[in-house]
DNA sequence: TTGAAAGCGCTAACAA
DNA sequence: TTGTTAGCGCTTTCAA
């Protein structure tokens, strides 16, 4: 079945039927009708690599996150994120395409682009100094990035404020009078990781407040790694009354080794994370932490994407770049230290 | 950049570089070397849209796995089938396309044939009466199944052998002199899940033994399911003196449970598991479980179907389906109550 | 508002 | 072994 075989059903030309499948506006009411007719009733699809190579755009778009494999498939948060961009996807009539990113290596970037696959990308999480990044504007391939990217306005970011984040997560801490705070970092080579660290130190020079550099512990964002941060913390002297997790994953294995080593949360230590993922409403005990709409933020980045892709260079002014900054929001459960008076439960 | 210009420089015909670029043998050696080269310099990659259309396949693969995106992006299960597809695909120069199947709806897969996005489709886990299945052959796109699927001879396999794993685990417990054995299944709309209970039916009846109904517990494959099906199973007069989870996750569900009801593993009850993922070895007790190449499963099912689409039709006969059963091996580690003397670890 | 016609960049059959 | 040529099924001017 092809364009042409619909027309001739329709009664009309190829241009005509194409026209309507494109949603062209100069098209009568009624031979519109006519022809949506006979290409529903004739189940008909458009090729889409006769339609990629005639309109030099495949509908496709990629998603990249310059992370390994077994990092993506295990942390909710890359499930919440595309499950948002493949909404969006869906619904503008686009594909998603995870492109699977084997070899930590340049030239899967460069192979990426070149293979011209697909009309634009979206890239989470950003990296400091991602090599990425230049190729893809050398190559004048539409991006957005879902996240902070220093240094470069020229590109469209969606994105919450981490910063803002850890500020609230820590400045609660402060208000239920807790003096002597750590944190447990994300991995320092992602720029979200940088910006929690700010803020948890921007909350704390506000109060006055100089934490010694042991408080400030690097985590990679896993539980694991929040188990062995907390380790080191509980080695301290003297150790710290509460932590700032920069993610929930983290949260709760630093909760672990808390109890392991026979103390109690909130009791003896108080623990916030980041992030509200599922299992922080279920941890034990329930999780205070930072809630943001993941899912928000890939479907918007997507949308920015595919609106850039459908607006004509001409009408495009360098001005319009966006920059969208989601605010989080504070949720207090069980492991501050605090019953319910004060944040939200969404 | 185009073919024509690539002949162009290297003094040869569009065809003939068309031909290097398939590997086509009819190119004299020196003639491809130079075209190569041209290539090289370029940094030329021919028009997928372009080959697609005048070749009549994407090269594009599609990886379709009926699960809620949250079972896929949190099960590590996934993440290394999904590796092993990837690589197989990288190698060949395929592309994988995660199809992301936001609805679970019949139209989503009647979409995903239509549009003639993908040459073919790669499919796990298969589920008992997918509805999927007819339609896929209804529009003859090529399918490779990760798993058994229950009377159809007709569509390729690969698979490992999962009545024969929850035998050999069943039957190691038997050895250790437990009579009393309970089983947590998978979701039982899943044929392995159904395969597995099977294995570990026809090793208890091998035995002479008829488990009581209540020592088979439906779990779902998650951790927390796994924990609840434990708690069942404790209730339970007599209670089992040993339990078969057929996922590691669940296995470590019933090991918490377990624990949380002040017993010990394995000397109260043991546990064995089953897919040898990167938990089990690190579990406490670390855990017995059965180890099977799911990176293998994934990678010789994208070779299978890789091959079958670049067998010419003419090639092809009705007797060629292939059905790959890998064989798995029992790992012998302490929650089953016995030390490192059977088994292999890998 | 519609149709005719010229490609998009490649593959593959056929001819040389 | 190589070149010529006719499409693949669509989008997009341009003209009517």
């Amino acid at each position: 079945m092809t364009l042409e075989e619909i027309a001739r059903l329709a009664g009309c030309s190829r241009s005509t039927v194409s026209r309507v499948i494109n949603n062209d506006p100069n098209v009568r009411e009624e031979t519109r009708k006519r022809v949506l007719r006979v290409i529903r009733e004739q189940d008909f699809q458009p090729n889409p690599a006769a339609r990629a190579l005639a309109g030099r755009r495949s509908r496709v778009i990629g998603l990249v996150i310059p992370q390994p494999l077994s990092t993506i498939f295990s942390d909710p948060y890359f499930s919440t994120l595309i499950q948002g961009c493949a909404t969006a996807c869906d619904e503008r009539g686009y594909y998603l395409m995870l492109s699977l990113v084997l070899r930590q290596a340049d030239d899967t970037y460069r192979w990426l682009i070149r293979t011209r696959h697909m009309d634009g990308l979206l890239v989470a999480p950003p990296l400091m100094d991602d090599p990425f990044i230049p190729h893809l504007l050398d190559r004048c391939l539409p991006l957005v990035m879902m996240g902070r990217i220093p240094g470069r306005a020229d590109i469209p970011t969606v994105n919450i404020d981490n910063v803002n984040g850890a500020k609230l997560a820590t400045q609660h801490l402060l208000k239920l009078g807790y003096t002597r705070i750590a944190t447990i970092t994300g991995a320092m080579n992602l720029v979200g990781a940088i910006d929690r660290l700010e803020g948890f130190l921007n909350a704390l020079r506000e109060a006055g407040i100089d934490p010694p550099e042991e408080y400030i512990q690097e985590g990679d964002w896993s539980e694991a790694s929040g188990k062995r941060a907390m380790e080191n913390l509980l080695q301290v002297t003297p150790p710290p009354q509460a932590v700032f997790a920069a993610s929930d994953n983290m949260a709760i294995g630093a909760i672990k080794a808390i109890q392991a080593a026979g103390l109690r949360v909130p009791d003896d230590i108080a623990v916030v994370g980041f992030d509200n993922m599922p299992m922080a409403a279920m941890a034990d005990p329930p999780l205070t932490t930072i809630n943001h709409q993941i899912e928000r933020i890939g479907f918007l980045a997507a949308t920015t994407l595919i609106d850039r892709l459908e607006t004509p260079p001409a009408c495009m002014s360098d001005g319009d770049v966006q920059h969208v900054l989601l605010q989080p929001e504070l949720v207090v459960r069980m492991s501050c230290g605090q019953s319910l008076q004060h944040g939200v439960v969404p």
